[in-house]
DNA sequence: CTTTCTATAACTGCATACTATATCAAAGTA
DNA sequence: TACTTTGATATAGTATGCAGTTATAGAAAG
């Protein structure tokens, strides 16, 4: 309890931060910082310590902490204080539940409205997603995952969907290495893709959001499984 | 241009609002403002007019308009300052897009976990909506309509697509009686709530998703007509 | 009459000072 | 011992000041 170095190591303000308001560079900063588990769930944002930390005063803080909270990464309580937000089983279900509509949404709009450059960038993405499993290291079978369904997302092109996807990938992404199986079995993850791709390609707008939610519900079972494990944490 | 005294009309913070802190009363206050038009897509809103409008310093105020940013109500342009957003067709089309998928889950969740108590309350909405349609008070009618739809929503006991809908409610809250027909033939309308409400008691999900589908078409199409209508404002 | 430049006013961004409130602990009371 | 009260401290809430940036109006030139 307490643990207030945990902060001080590797939290900072880089690169073309500098070209931004400060308030947004400290929301990207504290966003990673959480997301990443450096900021543990439950760990407490004091205003004036974390502003010591990166170097500001209270103000950019404060507006950065609010925007921490409409993404439900920070619950505030009012007049008390702001912490990180502690998800339950039950909100990830929610979550989950929310993302499997929107996914095929997504799919299924994209199927109507993909470009040929993009179906172009997609064939790339879906080889390079093939490759990665080959490599069987997780975290970049994981990142060539979501650069697939990010394309797809893409040729949807309905920003909206776009910027409330992007806000619950948030709320999962301490979780998002461990829905890829660790044995080397890949068959039903590339089996998925496969259809997703050439459903999306030709314009088949059932089967395409079909193996979106299906994709989406093998996710949501294998996070849930690493949930009971860990579950005293 | 600059009239700034629209603002001054009928802005004030009222009730309740004085047992929360001053953010979210200034929030509630300016939302209220730009969603019944009282702040018109486009104004500017500057700190220091709205702080003295409202009697607080500009603190409040920035907090608030970076709250109201989040829902995409008003449109801060880094160094230069907030506007009411002003939404376009293809935005709404977003917008819509999504609230049908989501629509869809909420009625579909509702049919697998509506209580009997539930049941019940629903029952009575959906009565107060039949006998709201022979009053021809289109205010009325679409009240009744908002009132069913939440029903359902919280039927579906999922938090997270409660915030998300209620977010998306607000971007098309200026149209809201837009939907309902003057001419008095409601006829369409009473049936979609009664498949919906059939299908939500008997829990049959495949008809409940779908006349949710549909009736947020129907809305889409009489809310683009009227956009027609008055396309030069 | 229109356009461009410039001086000025207005405003945001950030910091800091001040105030109200919540929390925690110690002392007192039942 | 358990409960309540009270006071000190920490921290959020709010106000304001200053600096730098952006918008604007007016003058000068075309």
């Amino acid at each position: 309890m307490g643990d207030n170095n945990l902060l001080t190591a590797g939290m900072s303000m880089t690169e073309e931060q500098q070209a931004m308001p400060l308030r947004d560079a400290v929301f990207m900063s504290l966003r990673k910082a959480i997301l990443t588990g450096k900021i543990k769930p439950g760990e407490r944002l004091t205003e004036v310590k974390l502003g010591k930390i990166l170097g500001t005063s209270r103000t950019p803080i404060r507006e950065a902490i609010r925007l921490l909270e409409q993404e439900n990464l920070v619950t505030i309580i009012p007049g008390s204080g702001a912490r990180v937000s502690r998800m339950t089983v039950s909100d990830l279900q929610d979550v989950m539940e929310v993302r499997s509509a929107l996914e095929q949404l997504s799919a299924g709009l994209a199927c109507e409205r993909i470009t040929e450059q993009e179906k172009a960038e997609l064939y790339e993405a879906y080889n390079a997603f093939v490759r990665s499993t080959q490599s069987e290291d997780s975290i970049m079978i994981a990142d060539a995952d979501v650069h697939f369904h990010n394309l797809i997302l893409k040729a949807a092109k309905n920003q909206k969907l776009g910027k409330i996807l992007d806000g619950l990938a948030d709320n999962i992404y301490r979780y998002r290495y461990e829905f890829i199986r660790e044995d080397g079995h890949y068959e039903d993850l590339i089996r998925e893709h496969k259809e997703l791709y050439e459903a999306v390609i030709s314009g088949n707008r059932e089967v395409a959001e079909k193996s979106a939610r299906s994709h989406i519900a093998r996710q949501w079972s294998y996070i849930r499984e690493h949930l009971q494990e860990d579950a005293g944490e």
